[in-house]
DNA sequence: AATGGGACCTGCGCGC
DNA sequence: TGCGCGCAGGTCCCAT
């Protein structure tokens, strides 16, 4: 499922296809997955120019501009993305066909489209202005791998939260951005931490353990353009290729890579959670 | 403040 | 083969 690599491999992607590019026509297929009616909605993306395309925490982000006979923006809004379980985004050329979970279409002006799929429908796209952009990113805690995310800055976090499981914290968007199901226990097997250590009981040596890790994780994830379980597929339809260095996610059952005990599984804060007993305390 | 449960969805794998 | 069931997970909302 998408969590920050995923989407800016999408991201990363996107910038060297779309930018610049004008939209021409949209299609909806499933009004409740925009936020405005779909004629409204249709009404502010058709005829925008792409200006942008941006990620923060496990949003994609394309900033909309309108250009006047005069050649000035008279107006901006941004396209807000979010692909929650089985969201996809893909660059259609000419040859390759909507599927059944394809709800929205981007026609481009010069004949290329964008796919919105989705076979859950938890996904969703938001036609926001700037102000509103700005009040949804400021809900989210610091991105990981942001300069500023210092380990001092990681440090004082972790000083409001002290009655909390770390795993689940690092999941929470409003503590840290971008960190789902897959990446917080990779981080926690990395640093050697039990996903259900309260954070007040943790020492200095673990919480540097978990910052290095943390931020080494989601590196190497971007680096292998993220991990397909559930239908992530990058813009071109291709698997992350990530997977195969997942340490403990998905592996109940299985021998740590580690030690060989087994690993477990167990539902931490309603989430399956898989861990090794012996490598992690 | 933190946790637990349900809701939203649909495809998949399991057991019979 | 086919059916029904439980599970998966990001986020929000409500309750304890």
């Amino acid at each position: 499922m998408p969590e920050m690599p995923e989407v800016e491999t999408i991201k990363r992607q996107l910038v060297k296809k779309i930018v610049g590019k004008k939209i021409k026509s949209v299609e909806v297929k499933e009004a409740k997955l925009v936020n405005l009616g779909i004629r409204e909605f249709k009404k502010g993306t058709a005829g925008m120019v792409i200006k942008g395309v941006l990620r923060r925490a496990k949003l994609l982000i394309w900033k909309l501009g309108k250009v006047s006979k005069k050649s000035k923006i008279s107006k901006n809004w941004n396209l807000v993305f979010h692909l929650k379980l089985t969201g996809q985004v893909i660059w259609a050329g000419e040859s390759i066909q909507p599927e059944k979970s394809t709800y929205i279409i981007f026609n481009l002006s010069d004949g290329n489209r964008i796919f919105f799929n989705d076979q859950r429908k938890f996904g969703w796209l938001k036609l926001v202005d700037n102000k509103d952009l700005e009040k949804m990113l400021n809900e989210f805690g610091p991105e990981v791998l942001d300069k500023s995310f210092t380990l001092d800055k990681f440090k004082d976090l972790l000083k409001k939260r002290k009655k909390s499981k770390i795993k689940p914290l690092l999941m929470d968007q409003g503590f840290i951005a971008g960190v789902g199901n897959i990446y917080s226990q990779e981080a926690c097997f990395c640093a050697g931490v039990h996903p259900e250590r309260k954070v007040k009981d943790l020492v200095d040596k673990e919480i540097g353990k978990l910052y290095n890790c943390l931020k080494k994780v989601l590196i190497d994830a971007v680096k292998f353009k993220g991990s397909s379980v559930d239908a992530y597929v990058d813009v071109y339809g291709q698997k992350g290729k990530f997977v195969p260095r997942l340490k403990v996610y998905g592996r109940g059952g299985l021998k740590c890579y580690k030690c060989r005990a087994e690993i477990r599984t167990k539902k931490i804060g309603g989430r399956g959670t898989s861990f090794c007993e012996k490598c992690q305390r």
